[in-house]
DNA sequence: TATTAAACGAGACGGTACGTCGGGTCTTCGG
DNA sequence: CCGAAGACCCGACGTACCGTCTCGTTTAATA
């Protein structure tokens, strides 16, 4: 009676069905109507085992997100030495990430949570946000070293300007998330990098 | 036969004892924890009285927004002649907002409807967000034509750089949400206002 | 997919505590007011248990009935050699039972059912009244065989003689169902039988 | 503010809508399934002037049960001084009655009400029971003092003796209410009658 | 004939129970 | 002996009616 269950005897057939059901689910159905009993039955999997291992429908779509072909870019950033044509490169894959339909369910679905589930928030941030945001500090901290950016550089603010924009419009459903938003977005941010 | 109920017989006395035991739920509870039953009990009404006059538990947590004293500031901005001060108090007083404890809860749960309930993002948007971002709009406009500004200012663009940062550090839970970093925001927003 | 749920999983404490608790409350409220959620409170029952198991009230009670220590005396009746004194031991028994408060519940239940369902009042009769009416013209037929009775004797209508009047008496609410009546109404329907 | 209605200004338009309306839903829907606010919505009438005037649905139905058509035989009973055939009529009709899918929705509503509401028993009693067995014993008494019967007669039960077996069968779902049964039951009271 | 108080149609109200759904736990049984 | 299957307790859901309580609107007995 593993009171911690044993991962060693953790059957990876199951886990990949419940990750694999649950990727399916979210894209037919809502978040809220998006049920562990559907979950199991589309896995064929047993309830228990679904809550054997994860402590939340939550973290259950945060793994799955994970696992999701797709999920977000990784952490890395190009640095093409054109501090302007990468972050033009983050804005657009930022929009087009955010506007794919498997994706967005997915990002929706963590936007809910985070709101409510403090824990799954706090591995929201570590698993996924700082990493990325921690690409992009580096990135700009190279600008700054090669002298492309002010010296005096306020990274996170930067971050937040740079993300922020496009971050609100798409949770608060604004629309007008386009490619030439995110260059018109870029513009106004490089006002004050580069002040 | 009111398919719609007549709204001449509504008791005023129930539609104010729901909002207002909605409002007292909502500091006390998980949004998703609140429930119809609970605000009815509270409110000593009966369920059906709920379920007559709004569709939706989120509906009943608008209105309530809407009614309570925590509600938010409204459309107005001072236009003190200076846009940077009255920026300045835009900007402090969202922060302020977000981090009040009463009013934080329920602009949490409208997060979370948004990203669900179409119908009710939609009059989220008409009912509070557009019309503080036209009020802001004309500020701005003002302020082009004092000559404080930049003459082809994007207005969207600037109302999402101002106010995008502080937002998305209060959705994603990055915190750092203090007068001094909507301070920073602002200088770092005026640096495209300017340019 | 268990359409019908799989009696073999069946958990008998529970079966057996609903029909506990409904034996208790159909006599300590009027049937009309007995409500299958009280019933799942007093066993200490989810709802969904009672009604996996059974479609209706009125099967619980039924069920119950049969399990209750209070249930009609079985099928079986004394042959003494003597008819009329079996019959009177029959008759005096029918008018003890529906005058039992414990018993008269559970049947004044069974007769509102039966006059709204049929499938229950089917199920009634299969499992109670046609095995006792049977047992009832077993004994009239060997009295027939011993030359007690008339030859060419209606065995159902024998039945319908000896048990109407107190029936009728008791489903109409007459009164005067005593010892002395079961004798005087025997001894009428005895008219018939050795005319 | 009449205390008790004033029955001056009742409207009778009202009232007849409402028993019009009763004896159509009686036979439309089960007795427990027909509602009060049912009545009201067919009968074009407000719910509260159905709670003015009757207590409870089944004296409601008691009352379109007395206004209908299909109402049951008066109390009076033949006099042909032949008691046999007098007594034939009735079982017969009785029989008819019983059968009569008008008349049996109403029979077997207040059979459900008399079981659980002892006032309207006793009403039902009063009005329609007992009236129409006096009818029955005057008849007996006179066929006593004519000498077609026994002289030591008990009327009370030979009146159970007659209607006892026809009203079991019935109340029972035991069917096989035919003439012939009305005859052969008669037949076998009449050996005790006779005696 | 005009007044006026009631009964009326309508239906919102506070409640209670319904029958269903799904959550999270516990038990059984087959592979 | 693991894990799928699913029964269990629980609690909220949204619905249906209950019986009561206003609301204006007839309507019929007075004044």
């Amino acid at each position: 009676m593993p009171e911690t269950p044993t991962a060693a005897r953790r059957s990876e057939r199951s886990r990949a069905a419940i990750l694999a059901a649950t990727a399916e689910l979210i894209r037919e159905v809502s978040y809220a109507k998006l049920g562990i009993e559907a979950i199991a039955a589309r896995a064929g999997v047993g309830k228990q085992t679904i809550y054997r291992w994860w402590p939340s429908k939550g973290a259950v779509v945060f793994d799955a997100m994970l696992e999701s072909d797709s999920g977000p870019e990784g952490p890395a950033l190009p640095d093409t030495g054109d501090i302007a044509a990468d972050l033009r490169q983050l804005l657009r894959g930022s929009v087009v990430a955010l506007t794919d339909p498997g994706f967005e369910s997915f990002l929706r679905a963590m936007y809910i949570e985070i709101q409510q589930d403090a824990e799954l928030g706090a591995a929201y941030r570590e698993r996924l946000l700082l990493p990325q945001r921690a690409a992009v500090a580096d990135r700009l901290a190279a600008a700054v070293a090669a002298g492309e950016v002010r010296a005096d550089l306020d990274l996170e603010l930067a971050i937040d300007l740079l993300l922020g924009p496009v971050q609100m419009r798409w949770s608060l459903g604004l629309g007008g998330l386009t490619e030439d938003y995110a260059d018109a977005a870029l513009d106004a941010a490089l006002a004050y990098l580069r002040a």
